[in-house]
DNA sequence: TTTTTGAACATATGACGTTTTTAGTCGAAT
DNA sequence: ATTCGACTAAAAACGTCATATGTTCAAAAA
């Protein structure tokens, strides 16, 4: 077996071991055990037990990104990649575990390698979002508004909307509250006499 | 001094020692001596430490809603109002320690007492925002949209903006980052092509 | 009667020493 | 190059005790 295929079989593994204890309760021995192995094995892989955990949490982000970046060409229709966007996060947030745990823990919360993974996860969201937006203005759907300042409001409003997916354990009509956000977003809330105003200045 | 005097001097020096130390290092006898009293002179007035602690947290939320609700006519203009509410918040916010110190306190978010006083406060937000909506499509500034929906997305949106608010120290950049929200949410980013098919339908 | 107090009680907390667990190392075996 | 088992040092878990602090109450003061 390749030196790579053993490192994923043991991230594997230690993903599910992580979800189930959480990093601290966690511990290598078990881990090393499902594998049929002793302890050490690990450490010829791994450097430590943080290194294994920071390549779970970073097989479990790399998991959101690439869904995530499926939406950026899911459709033709930009308020469906926009969609698709908040449903799949919704979802694949309740599926990566460990990733989620890491954003509630205290202890583990203020540790840099983490913060880097988060802030890693929110530029590629930013881009992808940008993406979704530059095609939209291209194909003439989206007005002409600057991308930049517009994903990063879209992605304030999507905080909002993941907050509860991250703290409470039950979020109900995921869907019906992403459509009504999206009316928002799309059509705005000012009226059409408020709109012309602005739009002639 | 009357009954209710005494209760508001209590709270008054309790709001200052457990915003200094937190609910759990405070104590009850440096509260007391500030008022140049004995410790079981404070149970006179209160059952026990969380009750005092209610009343804190209840002053610091009253504080917010009244200042919130101001916005609701703080100008003629609806976006002037909505830009209010979201400054308004973000300063206040930053006031009310012991508030924001409980969103954050780990074992202080699943008390019921303090799971009512913030749905309490969130059904309040959510009548202002209702308010200023229908006085805005009322005046013609707004489109004749459902005002609950609107202000629930309005306020999944604002969650977003306010996260950092409570959680990181520092955050630069507010009112430009809720102008560039308002432009989102007030004229929405759908081209004028894309709103007439809908606004047909 | 209303308000305040000080002593007494009960519970919570932090400090400390002991035991157990576990992360991480290393030389040997294959 | 890969795996193991024994080893070490550090951390976690546990129990105990002294102290601090929340709470009660009868009596004093106003």
């Amino acid at each position: 077996m390749s030196d790579t295929e053993t490192r994923e079989k043991i991230i594997c593994e230690a993903e599910d071991v992580f979800a189930k204890y959480g990093y601290r309760r966690a511990n290598l021995e078990d881990i090393a055990s499902r594998l049929g192995k002793g302890k050490s094995f690990i450490y010829y892989y791994f450097r430590n037990k943080e290194e294994i955990f920071s390549a779970v949490l970073r097989k479990e982000a790399d998991r959101l990104i690439s869904e995530l970046s499926g939406t950026a060409d899911s459709s033709k229709d930009t308020r469906k990649k926009l969609r698709d966007f908040i449903i799949i996060k919704a979802k694949i947030l309740r599926e990566v575990v460990n990733y989620s745990r890491m954003i509630k823990e205290e202890y583990l919360k203020e540790k840099v390698l983490f913060e880097n993974l988060r802030s890693d996860l929110e530029k590629k969201e930013f881009e992808i979002v940008c993406t979704i937006f530059n095609s939209g203005i291209e194909s003439g759907e989206l007005r002409k508004l600057d991308p930049g300042w517009t994903a990063e409001s879209f992605l304030t409003a999507m905080k909002g909307f993941e907050f509860p997916l991250m703290t409470k354990d039950s979020f109900e009509n995921v869907e019906k509250r992403a459509d009504k956000l999206l009316d928002l977003i799309f059509y705005g809330i000012a009226s059409e006499d408020a709109r012309k105003k602005i739009i002639n200045n």
